[in-house]
DNA sequence: CCTCATCCTGAATGACCATTCAGGATGAGG
DNA sequence: CCTCATCCTGAATGGTCATTCAGGATGAGG
């Protein structure tokens, strides 16, 4: 009994094509108002292959999660290596809010993981390990910061959760189109917060 | 043809059973989850009476979502008219976040109001006509702080969306029940930011 | 060429639920 | 007492899906 040789490509290509388009799907009419035939539209095949896949459509919007989650990761690293010193990484973390990629700047996707967590334990969970990871980004290169005499907070921790939470607020106004806030001005608000918070003299 | 005589009191007070039966359900299944039949039985009725007194499912919600709406309004009038100076007001909007009232303290109501105005035209109206009241509330208090000389706000809009933003971010750790974030510690980390922010000396 | 596990399709099934409706109770006004 | 508008009930209806399923394609391995 061959167990995995098989087409080796396609199918997986496949599975790959309906998980993006569940998150696409997800993005556009929320974790409540995607429907199995949404998904299989969104991926060019039938609603019959989500299933095969996914076992069920909560199956998909699980494993959509998921992708989500690896994707915050990988951007979250991979925008920070690049960075060298404390300040140009707080820099770019405020810029980060301001971006539109799939994974951390998505902010409409945040609220939908939020409210999902409300009621779902597995969205919980992600919703609080990429919370945390985020927040012990920021704590770190605070510390970073506060270590090279660049950051003088008063508390590292609440700092942290501040700038955090300050940055979630922020985006619910740009999710929301609020014109109060846009990409830009969110950029700005926050790392004036920041330079507040920190102690860092004006530009 | 009588037009409105009749048993004045009953149906009245039983439309306003089903209202805040509607408002219960939300905050408990959420918007998209919350069905007819669940709002007949907290009120305690058929589903056949919700649907004569708002028309729909929809009807309800959008009422339950104009009941929220003017609790929140009598709530913000009567806290600040209760308080006397800026800094006092002040304060006083930061212990609101930490309450639990039906109304101003309620955050996962705020979060489904949120995501409700995602995708949905009345809740989005409703949502910024309730954020435009909360920020107007914060900037004139810091306005007339800043006249009285308590506040030294480097620029008064700036630190109104600033603050009003921070405590929707604070809010979702609650309404999520992060443990990083206790409504005392809300109040605590709140009131910070807005020392920092306004320029005010530690207490 | 066969055979068989995978992969895939789309129609059929069945559950769930908003909404409708036929009919009852109630009580104001005559 | 009647009558009739309101108010109310809960069973029936119909629509919208998730999920199942019977069968087809595909291609690896023999």
């Amino acid at each position: 009994m061959a167990k995995a040789s098989l087409s080796p490509k396609a199918p997986e290509e496949r599975r790959e094509r309906i998980l993006r388009a569940t998150v696409d799907v997800v993005r556009e009419r929320g974790f409540a108002g995607t429907r199995v035939a949404d998904i299989a539209d969104a991926a060019g095949t039938s609603p019959g292959l989500v299933l095969y896949h996914f076992g069920s459509l909560d199956g998909a919007l699980e494993a959509a999660l998921t992708l989500l989650e690896d994707n915050f990761y990988d951007d979250l690293d991979r925008d920070l290596r690049e960075q060298v010193g404390p300040v140009e990484r707080l820099r770019h973390m405020a810029e980060l809010g301001a971006g539109s990629g799939p994974a951390v700047g998505d902010w409409r996707l945040w609220l939908e993981l939020w409210v999902r967590a409300l009621h779902n334990d597995d969205a919980r969970r992600a919703r609080e390990a990429l919370d945390r990871r985020w927040r012990a980004a920021l704590e770190q290169v605070i510390r970073e910061g506060k270590a090279s005499g660049e950051f003088a907070p008063r508390d590292v921790e609440s700092a942290a959760v501040r700038l955090a939470s300050l940055m979630d607020g922020l985006a619910i106004q740009l999710a929301l189109e609020d014109t109060s806030v846009t990409p830009a001005r969110l950029a700005d608000l926050w790392w004036e917060a920041a330079r507040l918070e920190l102690g860092m003299p004006a530009d």
